[in-house]
DNA sequence: CAGTGGTCTAGACCACATA
DNA sequence: ATGTGGTCTAGACCACTGG
């Protein structure tokens, strides 16, 4: 008879393995956004598997939008910017079908004691602190956007010191502070608008609004931001496939 | 200088070949739901390719959840029962997180010609008929939805005479109609609920409500249902990933 | 042209399920 | 023990890009 040691799987396949080297190499910023990697041959002779297995890990990645490949040209790095990823990223759409970004004002910016809601979310210890943002966001010519974003200022420790944030925030977090953020969890509602929101968006109170909680992790999964959002619906959507 | 005609990319990699081939046997319903397929080397003997090209046209088909693949057991046809698959389609979760499969209790059923919107979105032509069928569904054990399906006669010609219609009906649509959906794509809206909702869900007028307006399609990417449901958020939210 | 990723093959061996 | 899918390798050739 076998032992009943409960056993850890333990097997973990070759090209899992290769996945995690590479995939180390971007969180601890050795290789940047917009870099091109080595061929799969070099990567392959480096590590000792055969190219198969490299690029079975370098697929595996790249449908996971943290890399681009492209034919005759070589294996880069993904950008926060390039276009369809932050399609990922953004699914309120104006109802007429328009792709658009949405410009973005901020109207408030600080630094507070994490409520203890805060601190799970985005598992900081108690006590921790988060930075603030309000900001409105515009789709049609019109604000339809409030959203409030957290984040630890442990993880972000000069975000005080910045003159203003960009309109795109996952490139600001990837290019000043080396986090990249890999995927988020959304939670939808409906609501009647709160007094904040209505203030800045301009709209009487009793609306109904749609919610939006997202929590975003960087590569390593480690929760990074929190953000609410309150969007008007009369002329634009989320929308989702499945 | 080289012509300017717009060619056709033309180019169709063996495996795609493989998956297209495979995917009609499904469409047409020589491969049924639960069904056993041939093990990789005997299709890739039939088919007159290697292994590998078979494997990468199955893996690409499991990616999209219409096979299932079990080491040591074989490939199955995608049922519609199958758990996880499911999930796919029902993105409303209780808030304390658990898993429920919402229950439902028809409370209307009809056939009527189709509006010239359910026209558009199912691509029908002018004065085609739809049926109609209005339930109710509970997470809770409290009802939080009321959901309107439409579907086109053309394709559910029998479906007057069935006495009853189960809880899962894309289960129904396949077993009796044999039509898999393959996908389906979801706008989300904030909403005050109507009175035929907020009667149907025992709610005061008034209340925001969340609104989830679907459309799904057949493997061959045929509109096929259309659904509006109307959404009590206040004990559970539409989940998303991204 | 050389260098990259993309496809396809053939074969070996491993992990898993069932009989 | 057998048959299935899963992994890994090695090598050939195709498609695309850029100098």
């Amino acid at each position: 008879m076998s032992e009943t040691i409960s056993e850890a799987p333990a097997f973990r396949p070759l090209y899992v393995q290769v996945r995690d080297t590479l995939l180390k190499r971007l969180i601890s910023g050795s290789w940047t956004p917009g870099m091109m990697l080595p061929s799969e041959f070099q990567l392959a002779k480096e590590l000792g598997v055969s190219q198969g297995t490299v690029r079975k890990a370098l697929d595996a990645m790249t449908a996971e939008h943290l890399l681009l490949r492209r034919q005759g040209r070589g294996t880069f790095v993904a950008l926060p910017e390039e276009g369809r990823i932050l399609f990922k990223f953004f699914r309120m759409v104006a109802d007429g079908g328009e792709r658009l970004f949405p410009l973005s004002q901020i109207v408030g910016r600080g630094r507070s004691k994490a409520s203890a809601a805060d601190c799970a979310r985005l598992a900081l210890p108690a006590k921790a602190e988060v930075w603030w943002i309000d900001r409105i966001r515009q789709l049609g010519g019109k604000p339809v956007i409030f959203e409030r974003i957290r984040l630890p200022v442990s993880r972000f420790p000069q975000l005080g010191d910045m003159a203003d944030i960009p309109n795109n925030v996952y490139a600001l977090y990837s290019e000043e502070f080396g986090i990249t953020i890999g995927k988020a969890e959304e939670k939808l509602k409906a609501a009647l608008v709160d007094e904040a929101a209505a203030s800045h968006l301009g709209c009487e109170a009793g609306r109904p609004v749609l919610i939006i909680e997202r929590v975003a992790m960087a590569l390593d999964d480690t929760p990074i931001e929190h953000r609410l959002s309150t969007c008007l619906t009369d002329e634009c959507h989320y929308q989702a496939e499945l």
